[in-house]
RNA sequence: GGAGAGGUCGCAUAGUGGUCUAGUGCGCCGCACUCGAAAUGCGGUGUGGGGCAACUCACCGUGGGUUCGAAUCCCACCCUCUCCGCCA
């Protein structure tokens, strides 16, 4: 969600922003709303004026026992009171649909992002370590020799697009989930949460999945949502607080299972782990100052870079394009490992500056200093790490000639073994 | 799932139809007193919207309703707590 103000005073620049994004924002209608919203507001709110100073003279009337006068007042609210009861429900419709357009707006680009339209454009600002040399297996192939994933079992439970884990798999998952918690909360710094899988429609509205990308998600009967991403959940942890200036930056890491529809990515990345319906993930979620969010931002990618140096896996990150970035970002980085089995970069992480975007929506606001009066924060996220294709790079880099797989030395003492020994082994 | 209790301005409480534009205590801020502090006294202390402003409207869990007027009465729902049942 935008400024209003912004979008009042400067209709120009909100339009040229999404313009960017290849998003038409409905400028022109918000505008007419807004307008016809805030002239029947002020003859309302007249009117309640009137009906309050009214109904108060009534109260003293009566305790000074003028009954008649009493009676002579209250039979002057019956025009006041019909003009309140038929302005009444315009002004709420207004506002509705004022309130509907508002989640419209995407969020408007950074200065710095590049323009661009599609991922061919974004651009790379750094890259670490060297890609491996030499011939590879793709991941499906190795956890098929090690028995590492059972995808037929999965299948017969739960249809296409999941995995069970098996054996040293499953340890696997455990241990890098471990890793990588641990990592963030002891060493990068962040509270460590273990939220709900299970939300409510308004806080898909707080972090802006709803009510745009409905057929992204899972519903149940119940009215709740299965997340997405551990972002839904750990956002609205805030949601409706004011926050002083002396608790920022708050900085969170959840574990949480995701879920996702991948409704437009059918025939996609159907071979193997890297497109599940169901997933897990580490999310690092950032509240902060509005005048440091970029920096925060930079340190945010760092974090979860630091999962994938630890692991000593060659990645590279991306500055997203316009284009590319999606509705809710004002700039965003991803994280791509090198998956040497598949021959590319895969997307482990997106590290995302919000900035009011989401604080507007979810209502999290925070004092700039002591004593002033609130404005929304800004937040940011970053995956770190997403489990199953960062499980995909430290397959395909780490196998050995013999069919084993070695373990890189920060996450031995969570896997208990300095390698997974080769079939038949 | 059943029965009961309850959700009020940061916290704690009062308030069962009209000076409630919500009282009091604590906390917090300012001022006074003081060499300074404590104590004391006085004043202030929420959020959102509209308006250039004066100002005004809304908000006592949420949404409806009754009334000239609702924190207060009525209806529905949500949440919390206690007990019972069931259960990992």
């Amino acid at each position: 969600m935008l400024d209003r103000k912004l979008i009042r005073e400067n209709p120009d620049a909100v339009r040229a922003g999404a313009a960017r994004k290849g998003i038409q924002a409905p400028v022109d209608e918000f505008l007419r709303v807004d307008e016809s919203w805030r002239s029947i507001l002020r003859e309302l709110e007249q009117s309640q004026a009137e009906m309050n100073r009214i109904s108060k003279s009534i109260g003293q009337l009566m305790a000074s026992g003028q009954k008649d006068e009493a009676e002579k007042a209250k039979a002057e609210t019956a025009a006041i009171k019909e003009k309140i009861k038929s302005l009444e429900p315009q002004e709420r419709e207004l506002e509705a649909q004022l309130n509907a357009l508002e989640l419209q707006f995407p969020n408007m680009p950074h200065p710095t992002v590049p323009d661009g339209k599609t991922p061919e454009e974004n651009v790379e600002v750094r890259a670490w370590g060297t890609k491996p040399e030499g011939t590879f297996k793709a991941h499906w192939e190795i956890a098929d020799e090690l028995k590492l994933i059972d995808f037929e079992a999965a299948s017969k439970i739960s249809g296409s697009g999941f995995a069970v884990y098996t054996g040293w798999g499953s340890k696997l998952v455990r241990a890098l989930i471990n890793f990588m918690l641990d990592l963030q909360s002891d060493r990068n710094g962040y509270s460590e949460v273990y939220p709900p899988a299970l939300v409510t429609s308004e806080s898909l509205v707080g972090t802006g999945n709803l009510p745009k990308f409905a057929d992204d998600l899972y519903s149940t009967k119940d009215d709740l949502w299965l997340i997405p991403t551990a972002e839904v959940p750990v956002t609205n942890l805030l949601r409706d607080e004011i926050l002083e200036p002396w608790q920022l930056p708050i900085k969170y890491a959840a574990y949480t299972p995701c879920f996702r529809r991948e409704a437009g990515a059918a025939g996609r990345d159907t071979r193997g782990i890297l497109r599940m319906h169901q997933f897990d993930k580490i999310e690092l979620v950032k509240y902060c100052a509005a005048e440091v969010s970029y920096d925060e931002l930079e340190s945010l990618v760092e974090d979860a870079e630091s999962v994938l140096q630890a692991l000593g896996l060659h990645y590279r990150v991306l500055l997203l394009c316009a284009g590319d970035m999606g509705d809710k970002g004002c700039k965003c980085y991803d994280l791509e490992v090198w998956a040497p089995g598949e021959g590319r970069y895969l997307e482990v992480s997106s590290c995302t500056n919000f900035e009011a975007f989401q604080a507007r929506r979810a209502n999290i606001r925070y004092r700039p200093t002591e004593g002033a009066s609130p404005e929304p924060v800004h937040i940011l996220n970053g995956s770190g790490l997403a489990v199953p294709r960062l499980l995909v790079a430290l397959l395909e880099t780490y196998r050995q000639e013999d069919g084993s797989i070695a373990i890189p030395e920060p996450l031995r003492r969570y896997l208990g073994t300095d390698v997974i020994p080769a079939p038949g082994n």
